[in-house]
DNA sequence: AACGATCCCTGTTGGC
DNA sequence: TGCCAACAGGGATCGT
């Protein structure tokens, strides 16, 4: 499932195909990949013979500036990649949207599930669609502890559904959130208003080193459907989960066998002995 | 206001 | 083997 380390390896995947280059081609063949737009005819009509600036990331969505004071944004979904290819290659199933560009190259956006969605907005629209709003990037805006012991403090919800709140920090989803807690040997389930400061500070000190693994393994890439890199190649990181899919196989730390509860309306894996509920 | 529950979507999986 | 319900999940939205 596309999550900060994936989204990031396909930001530095698309940023040399589309930086500098003019579109010379988009085209969007299923309306709701479109939807975040009034009129989904406006991401081709405004993309058409426009030139794309930097290619930037917050959280989950790659955020690219284009002519025209134009914001053109991309969110993968839970199936969604971005795929770098040549025109008149054959074209996977479920191809959503396709960017033709000047330098000959085609960049297709590929989404089964289509919770994923592309986006081009004015100045207005982007600050009405709240897309602004999103809180601080978990790999280089990360909030300190004295920070998220603010933010936490006499809090209800449990820490799982915290870290997965994206107004706060943005960019972990149910893989990366379920490593983190096992990296800070703490309970999904615990209430966030429950934990002391040092607790806080291993869980906000593992965020940045699980999500650089992640990227430098490209991600994570679950099965044949899942997340891909651009270039068709699958993410590394899976096999180096300690507890996301581990049900049943031993802790790397401790050998206890990984748990898994819905937590939070999400499957959550955990190592009852490095992450025990009661302190 | 805060927070939990529900919905959207479709390929895959597991049970019978 | 074949069928079908359950499952996966990010984020918008609804209800309490």
């Amino acid at each position: 499932m596309p999550e900060l380390p994936e989204v990031e390896t396909t930001r530095r995947f698309i940023e040399p195909v589309l930086t500098g280059a003019r579109l010379e081609r988009v085209e969007v063949r299923r309306p709701r990949t479109a939807r975040r737009n009034l009129r989904p005819e406006d991401v081709s009509e405004r993309l058409n013979g426009r030139r794309v600036g930097a290619v930037k990331r917050r959280g989950k969505f790659i955020i690219s500036d284009v002519e025209g004071d134009l914001t053109w944004v991309t969110h993968l979904g839970m199936s969604g990649r971005m795929q770098i290819a040549k025109p008149g290659e054959v074209e996977a199933p479920h191809t959503n949207a396709v960017f033709a560009t000047d330098g000959g190259v085609e960049l297709r956006f590929v989404d089964p599930r289509t919770f994923g969605f592309v986006a081009v907005f004015t100045p207005d629209e982007m600050s009405a669609s709240g897309l602004d709003r999103i809180g601080r990037d978990a790999l280089d805006d990360l909030p300190s502890v004295d920070e998220m012991s603010a933010a936490f403090a006499g809090r209800v919800p449990v820490v799982k559904a915290a870290l997965l709140d994206q107004r706060f920090i943005a960019g972990l989803g149910n893989i990366y959130a379920d490593e983190v807690l096992h990296v800070a040997r703490i309970h999904p389930a615990r209430t966030i208003g429950s934990l002391d400061r040092d607790e806080i500070g291993r869980i906000r000190n593992a965020i940045v080193p699980v999500l650089q693994s992640g990227v430098a393994h490209g991600g994570t890439s679950l099965n044949d459907l899942a997340y891909l890199l651009p270039d068709g190649r699958a993410g590394e990181f899976l096999e180096r989960l300690g507890a996301y899919g581990r049900e049943g196989e031993p802790c790397r730390t401790c050998g206890t066998p990984i748990e898994r509860l819905v937590i939070a309306q999400r499957s959550s894996h955990f190592c009852p002995t490095c992450q025990h509920l009661a302190d």
